[in-house]
DNA sequence: TTGTACGCGTTATCAT
DNA sequence: ATGATAACGCGTACAA
């Protein structure tokens, strides 16, 4: 099989291989007909150009890479979805990679932006602990999303975020709880070290009962187990079972996650405890499964497409250098719905 | 900020380039000495080989791509994550697209072999119906994995293929189903056209019915709506309620997807009707979720694991040619959970 | 064992 | 409007 390139189409057409170039980039500069023919014979022969050598010449690269940490989370398909979309858009390549639970996201940020010659980074989830000094050298604009808080040793001028006020927002499903008369509300929560989104979230719920008189009871907050990916159904599953075997009263059940929640509901309904009936159950994230659980969970809902669309927007816009960076906080939606009930009492 | 090249390294090292890429790519003709004072400098000055470049000028680009039709469909997330992991194993970097609902996979398998300079392509889900012809243009070898039947006109010879018998598979389900002694099973069936891996499904479906006498209800077969994404829980739950409203009786329920599964289970629950006592409920696939949602759902588990891992190692056995094309199938594991009981009477 | 020089396919600069 | 030519950063044949 012979792969035509930019060389034979030139030759092919009789022309220089810098007309070809202007042809297949819509330059200005080159005449219609002269276009036309080219294009004919680019189909003809089935030319694509090669990106390896565009990538190589080309000083704008014309590529992001969005790095997830979490995968198992299904909060972050949607996201990714709506990302993918919008590069498509702006006819960006979209580079995808995972993190592992243990790797550094800067350090692979940093290869992958060497590697491909990327113009920016999209940073899904995780929580952050880097030095200042270390995201400089990614040399690239690079916008957090959903990421937890970031310490605030780093200047908020060296990066953009987008994200909900994870701590408020999760002071206001407490509130919701108590609001129906719980006062005995244990938490599920991952990873709840440094400044990570689970931390936040669990201070948030700590807020909240303490604004109420509320004693908070450690018995209650109950740590997903470390070697499963945090934010899984399974994860959520076992740690609930954990924490009824403790022997611990309670009358709500906050999940710092919706996959946590999904398993937890099924933990409950394993121990023959009702929701809502004997255990509120609430969740956070808003992922689409949370509406057709038995009950359906009630959880904070993320504006995940908004969310998504801004922070491929932004980080185009601070590349195009239109926008200095941002940092914009959304507003978390309370979406009542099954499996919470008043209790207490 | 400064990005040292390859020549830099050499420079700083008082070496030539080529020495320098030999101590990269573990070429053996090198003094371990001299490589040693490279490998230092290159940590030192934070040097990463340009990928562009590299694959440029290499003839074996260490790269395949993943092509996913029916991102929406949750039983691929494990399925991409075990063949990432196997890619990195191998060293082999591996681009994941999405292919749209109305895009052609082959077109975009084209435009990406060239493009990237590929050495081989996984097709993941998705309909076969393209031309020898087409297939062959792409000149790499690819596999198809849990992709619906490929039309006997094309040479078994010129691809590869993993994936369970749909069509037996599903047959075994509706067996068990009627082995409970249900007659009137409706099936829940997403793009039922042409060689999918729906039509397969919902041929096993019928081929059970048959061979047990029993009359095939067309009212009974209910297609998913062709403007939501296939194996939605969405779709699963508004096509459900669609056969709800029909009125026609059934005694159980069969999901050709767990996707769809699980949003049918929430419609019957907002049906009144108990699951299993009223009516008993089956996918398709084992994804994990099923193991979670109230009542557990029966399903036909694929071994996604083995299934990834395998797709992953025939495509690199091709491309290293060690072995030819070859097709296996897998036995799907009949799971059965909660959400089936004896009924009809 | 090491270094020099060329070419991969493209875009950009400069003539024309 | 168009064509020749120099890079881009790397791997490799070949010479040393």
């Amino acid at each position: 099989m012979f792969e035509p390139t930019i060389k034979d189409i030139a030759h092919i057409c009789g022309v220089g291989v810098s007309t070809v170039s202007r042809a297949i980039n819509d330059h200005p500069d080159i005449n219609p007909e002269t276009k036309e023919k080219i294009m004919d014979a680019i189909r003809e022969y089935g030319y694509v150009p090669n990106d390896s050598a565009r990538n190589l010449k080309r000083v704008d690269a014309k590529a992001i890479a969005v790095l997830v940490k979490g995968i198992a989370n299904p909060f972050f398909t949607n996201m990714i979805k709506t990302i993918e979309k919008e590069c498509k858009k702006k006819r960006y390549a979209m580079e995808l990679s995972h993190i592992e639970a243990d790797e550094d996201e800067v350090d692979v940020a940093q290869k992958v932006v060497k590697e491909k010659r990327l113009r920016g980074i999209i940073f899904l989830g995780g929580l952050f602990s880097h030095s200042e000094e270390k995201l400089k050298k990614l040399n690239v604009p690079f916008v957090f999303s959903t990421v937890g808080a970031i310490p605030e040793n780093i200047s908020r001028k060296a990066y953009s975020s987008i994200s909900v006020d994870d701590r408020r927002e999760s002071a206001r499903m407490v509130e919701y709880l108590i609001g129906l008369g719980h006062t005995k509300i244990a938490i599920l929560v991952a990873e709840a070290q440094e400044e990570s989104i689970g931390k936040l979230r669990l201070e948030g719920y700590c807020d909240a009962l303490r604004s109420h008189g509320i004693t908070i009871e450690p018995k209650l907050i109950c740590q997903t187990q470390d070697e499963l990916s945090h934010f899984s159904m399974e994860n959520g599953y076992l740690s609930t079972r954990r924490l009824l075997e403790r022997g611990e009263a309670f009358t709500a059940l906050y999940a710092v996650a919706d996959a946590l929640a999904i398993g937890a509901l099924r933990a409950l309904y394993e121990a023959g405890l009702r929701v809502p009936q004997d255990i509120s159950l609430a969740g956070f994230d808003g992922i689409d499964m949370t509406d057709y659980t038995v009950p359906s969970i009630t959880t904070m809902r993320q504006p995940v497409e908004e969310m998504a669309k801004d922070t491929t927007r932004l980080l185009f816009d601070i590349i195009a250098k239109k926008t200095k960076h941002q940092h914009i906080v959304y507003d978390a939606e309370l979406a009542v719905k099954e499996s919470t009930a008043c209790g207490g009492s």
